[in-house]
DNA sequence: ATCCTATGAATGAATG
DNA sequence: CATTCATTCATAGGAT
C-alpha cells in the first residue's frame, strides 16, 4: 500500500484547512516524486544509506518539494522497519490456501505488492555509482545489506485451530 | 492493490456467529465481540501488546471473525492514542475553568473511559501465562512523555536547497 | 444527500 | 534495529 494508494501529497479532503505546498508543515509531506524515488531506491536494494547517500539524495530529492536529510534518513528507516514489522504480523497469518473455503475462514491471501522476499542482491547499479562525490575521504561504506538474519520468532503458534466455543475468558487464558 | 484487500469482512451488528459471505471492504470491521474483548483487555491495563501477544489474541478473535494480527495492533495503538488525545484537550480544559462547564458530555457513549491515569499496570493474570515477556508488578514505566515540540538536535546538517535541474535519473547519477 | 463522529489505517518522527 | 508516539488520511454509519 505503500505507493499505491497513499501517494496522496494533496490532502484532498482538507477539513483543517491544510497546505498542500508545504509551507506550514511541521513534518515533512513527500510528493509523490519523492515517494516515487524512494522506493524504487529501496527496492534497488538501498535499505540504509550511508550518511553522503543520505545527504545526496536528499539533495536531488529537493527538486521535487521541501527535504531534509533527516527524512530521507528516516523514510529508509521506517521503510524497512514496516517492512519487516508487515511480514511478521501478515506474512504469517497465511496458513491456509484460498482454496474453498466456504466459510469462517481467517485466511487471506496478502498480495505483497513488491518484493520483500529476503534475497537480498544488491542490485549492481547501486555499486556502480561513484562513491565519493563530496569530497569526504572516507570509504563509503557499501552497506550492500549484509543484516537481516534475525529469526523470526513468531512462527511456532498454530494458528489454523478452531474453537468449539467462544473463548469466554480469553483475556487471561490465551496470553 | 493494498495488501489488505483480503477478501470480505463483515458488518459487525451480526452478532455471534461467523460471517460467511459480506461485501468486500478493504477495511477491517470488527465485530462486537472483538471489540469487547480487546476493550477488556485494554481496561485491564493492556496497552501495547507485544508481538506474539498480539499474534494469540488475532488468533483467539478471528473466532469470531476475519481479522489480522495488524488490526488488532492498530486497534491498540488507536485506543490508546485517542484515549490520551482525549484526555489531554479535557485537562487542558480543566485548567482554564474547572467551574462547571457543561460541556457536552454527549462524546462517549459506549467507549469506555476508563479511569488508566495514573498506572498501567498489568494484571497478574497477565503473567500467568508461559512465554510473556512482560514483567511489571508494579511502578510501571510513568511515561509521562511531555508531548511538546520535541527540538531536533540530531541532523543538523541540513542541505538546504539545491535544485539544479530535474534529476531524471537520480536513482544512480547522483550517488 | 449531507454533515458529523468514531475509528481503521498509515506514516513521519523519535527514542532506547 | 524495534518500538512507540503523534498526526493525519480515509471511510463506515448514524443523525439530520
Amino acid at each position: 500500500m505503500e505507493e499505491g494508494m497513499s501517494g496522496f501529497c494533496v490532502r484532498g479532503g482538507s477539513i483543517g484547512g491544510n497546505n498542500s505546498t508545504g509551507t506550514k508543515c511541521g513534518r515533512w509531506n513527500p510528493t509523490t516524486e519523492q515517494v516515487k524515488v524512494l522506493t524504487e531506491l529501496f527496492s534497488s536494494g538501498l535499505r540504509t544509506p550511508s550518511t553522503d547517500q543520505i545527504q545526496k539524495i536528499s539533495n536531488q530529492l529537493s527538486f521535487y518539494g521541501k527535504i531534509e536529510s533527516k527524512n530521507v534518513f528516516y523514510w529508509f528507516q521506517n521503510h524497512k522497519a514496516r517492512e519487516r514489522q508487515k511480514r511478521r504480523k501478515v506474512g504469517k497469518d497465511v496458513i491456509r490456501r484460498e482454496n474453498s473455503i466456504p466459510k469462517n475462514s481467517f485466511t487471506q491471501n496478502y498480495t505483497q505488492l513488491y518484493d520483500v522476499s529476503e534475497p537480498e542482491r544488491v542490485i549492481e547499479t547501486l555499486q556502480l555509482f561513484p562513491l565519493n562525490s563530496l569530497g569526504e575521504s572516507e570509504s563509503k561504506n557499501m552497506r550492500v545489506h549484509a543484516s537481516e538474519c534475525r529469526e523470526n520468532t513468531m512462527f511456532s503458534y498454530t494458528v489454523g485451530e478452531q474453537m468449539d466455543q467462544p473463548p469466554l475468558d480469553l483475556r487471561l487464558s490465551f496470553m
